[in-house]
DNA sequence: TTCTTACCTCTTTTT
DNA sequence: GAGGTAAGAA
């Protein structure tokens, strides 16, 4: 069999991996090392060489995009479709696995998934309903706790509380909010993961037919597998351990999550006789580029170890930008793509990278400014929108009037008069009945128990979801979207507002009614999913990537969290201060290695050229912070860096003197630094809080108590130093 | 019920 | 400093 177009357009240590003999392996993917390729290559090399079906085949990803890109390149390489597979995400697949065995997973049939949001609701409702102070136990807290918890396998019912009064009042929220989904046939995200889990390990017949069935696993992203994730692959790998695993411990940057490094660190303790391979050819970048990003991560302890290499040339120096402030640092960053565009380039090719989300408005402003398109990742989802929920709301209602979630959303939105005390009645009256919020409603209604007004609201509400669900019967999905849309009278409310945002709502519905018109996959084995549960659930899972077209020829903003698995020829990762990157937290809590691989992780994405910024005055959150620069900066050998503006004394001599770089130690002619205060001869006292220039040139910005802020040239101005800031 | 005001938070994100 | 949420007033 002629098997050339599988492994051909593959290096040595690549066509190891894709050809190894079944058992467990592990692949020590380098950033831009062809992971992807590996992967999907494999896939075909089993079923194409080994005559593996696709049906004994499981693939994982994290997230939705990555698994329809295995799909549809694994069919591109076979020239046939592959729809027996599993491919999906860790939670898509658990979705799949509950349908299936519902009953087994103990959950009604019709079980529905909350989104993050949804969740926190529950949580907060569910802490009222405690009678806890809300203050004292924030929703969000407890949420996070909640997940956690789930995310390393844990049910309330088995951690120990140590005494601690603070865990256990913790767990007391975690049980009831668990107790509360079981009743309303809700589960989270978390939930999805555990429950499958749980339900393999329980129901050895079922645990038998997958373990049999599905003879090859293999995970992408392996290092951002937590507790469950790691228990999920072990139980289905079986003792056969046929999992195909490949990770990068150095882009391990989930740990904040509960993705354990530890997963990829002790594979072969679980998976004995596990072969490693080391993907270490990079194809993305410069080999100065590559040299930096190698140095940076050799400061970690712990690793597998690996070393990229590429035998694309060196290419440009690592430019190194210390602006004035932030704004300085984004004229900086603008102006440099557009000289990359008067080269020739193209907007697409940059990416501006930086470390928290609340840094990108400056940037944004500048690009706006001059005139430059871009976009920026990021923010809230398609199916996270208000406006679509709310339709979402109606649509499960309609579907399932019992769902008391989607009752709350919607009961009054748009406002029909029924309000708080409304509400709280019939929950009561459902709570106390064991019934759903419908049922209640209708009981309340039949036994006259409401006054007038709300009573006639309540029964408008209930027969215009009765109507919507008798008009709608026989609708094809989309046009069901559409009809919802406009007679429950959303579109109405929408319209009210005439604002931006309100003309965006309006679009974003539109959109809706686009989405419901496409195609829904049903899986080959559940054929008895409905098209409307199909796209609901769906909606539930796929938050919605933004589709392609929109950001063509556009400057790309992003975290360098939502950089990973992307690249572009040239790369700005900006705000290289200590305390925001690495960020101050990490420090303080003994993360800072996995902000530096953030760091390794936003630096391979530079396939020619890499800008590094910083600004040594930079406003957030209100508040002025006088930075140094990032300890990460002096981790890159100084042969790959070219600093474009040596900085002045920016440094607190007292925070970091030995960090600093030679060329710039012998520039510090002023002695001065920002926040520093000092005296002048005639004006008084003052605050430095700017300066420019070098040299002999050197300006100082002081702010002086009594005659305000003035430039002082340094040569002449004769401070006195009084204090260290 | 709806509008207004106070208050909180603010690393990183997918599902 | 801004933006969103939740409690309070008309």
């Amino acid at each position: 069999m002629d098997v050339s177009h599988i492994i051909d357009s593959l290096n040595p240590e690549q066509r190891k991996a894709v050809t190894a003999e079944a058992g467990p392996l592990l692949i020590q993917a380098g950033a831009g090392s062809g992971k992807t390729r590996v992967l999907t290559h494999r896939v075909a090399w089993l079923n194409q060489v080994e005559g593996v079906s696709p049906f004994a085949i499981l693939a994982v990803t994290f997230t939705n995009k990555a698994a329809g890109e295995m799909r549809a390149r694994v069919e591109e390489l076979l020239g046939s479709s592959v729809g027996p597979m599993w491919v999906g995400t860790f939670h898509g697949l658990s979705h799949r696995f509950l349908r299936m065995h519902w009953k087994e997973a103990k959950l009604p049939q019709a079980f529905q998934i909350l989104d993050s949001e949804d969740q926190r609701r529950m949580v907060q409702r569910t802490i009222r309903g405690l009678d806890l102070d809300e203050a004292q136990w924030p929703a969000r807290t407890a949420m996070w706790y909640i997940n956690a918890k789930k995310d390393e396998g844990l049910r309330a019912g088995y951690i120990r509380d140590e005494g601690d009064p603070t865990e256990q009042q913790m767990i007391r929220i975690y049980d009831a909010y668990q107790t509360a989904c079981e009743l309303a046939g809700a589960v989270d995200f978390a939930e999805l993961l555990l429950r499958a889990l749980e339900t393999l390990r329980d129901n050895e017949e079922i645990l038998q037919h997958y373990q049999a069935r599905f003879q090859h696993l293999l995970v992408d992203e392996f290092q951002d597998t937590n507790a469950i994730q790691y228990a999920w692959l072990r139980l289905l790998a079986g003792d056969t351990g046929n999992l195909f695993a490949v990770g990068d411990d150095d882009q391990s940057i989930y740990g904040w999550r509960g993705a354990r490094v530890e997963n990829i660190l002790n594979f072969d303790i679980d998976f004995p006789g596990t072969k490693v391979i080391r993907l270490e050819q990079n194809y993305r970048s410069t080999a100065t580029i590559l040299n930096a990003a190698n140095a940076l991560i050799e400061n970690n302890s712990g690793r597998l170890g690996k070393n990229l290499w590429t035998d694309i040339g060196d290419g440009d120096l690592i430019t190194f930008y210390s602006a004035y402030n932030e704004g300085d640092e984004a004229r900086f960053v603008v102006e440099r793509i557009n000289d990359h565009i008067h080269a020739g380039g193209s907007r697409s090719d940059a990416a501006i990278l930086y470390r928290s989300n609340a840094q990108s408005r400056v940037l944004e402003e500048a690009l706006f400014r001059s005139g430059m398109p871009y976009r920026v990742y990021g923010g809230l989802r398609f199916f996270e929108r208000m406006e679509i929920k709310d339709a979402l709301a109606y649509m499960r209602l309609i579907n399932l009037p019992e769902d008391d979630i989607s009752f709350e959303r919607i009961v009054n939105q748009p406002t029909r008069g029924i309000g708080d005390k409304t509400i709280t009645q019939i929950r009561d009256v459902a709570r106390e009945a064991g019934v759903s919020l419908w049922h209640a409603s209708a009981e309340i209604l039949s036994a006259n128990a409401l006054k007038g007004r709300a009573a006639t609201a309540v029964g408008g509400f209930m027969t215009l979801i009765i109507k919507l669900r008798a008009d709608t019967k026989d609708m094809p999905l989309n046009d069901m979207v559409e009809h919802i849309i406009e007679h429950s009278g959303l579109l109405a409310h929408y319209k009210k507002d005439r604002t931006d945002k309100g003309e965006a709502r309006i679009e974003n519905l539109q959109e809706l009614i686009g989405a419901a018109g496409m195609p829904v996959e049903i899986p080959e084995d559940m054929p008895d999913m409905s098209p409307l549960d199909a796209f609901l659930s769906n909606a539930a899972l796929e938050a919605g990537e933004k589709q392609g077209d929109e950001w063509e020829e556009c400057v790309q903003l992003m975290t360098m969290h939502s950089a990973k698995g992307l690249e572009f020829p040239l790369v700005f990762i900006t705000g290289m201060e200590q305390g925001l990157f690495p960020s101050q937290r990490s420090v303080e809590e003994g993360g800072i290695e996995e902000e530096r691989r953030l760091c390794y992780v936003g630096i391979t994405r530079a396939e020619q050229k890499l800008y590094l910024s910083m600004a040594e005055h930079r406003k957030l959150y209100g508040r002025d912070h006088f930075n140094t620069v990032s300890k990460f900066i002096s981790e890159i050998p100084s042969e790959h860096l070219q600093e474009i503006r040596p900085r002045l004394n920016t440094t607190r001599p007292v925070m970091q003197p030995a960090q600093r770089r030679k060329e710039v130690r012998e520039d510090n002619v002023t002695g001065l630094s920002v926040g520093q205060r000092v005296r002048h001869g005639k004006f008084g006292e003052g605050i430095v809080t700017d300066y420019e220039g070098q040299g002999a040139h050197a300006r100082v910005y002081i702010n002086f108590e009594d005659v305000g802020a003035k430039w002082l040239v340094m040569a002449y101005a004769n401070l006195e130093v009084l204090n260290v800031a």
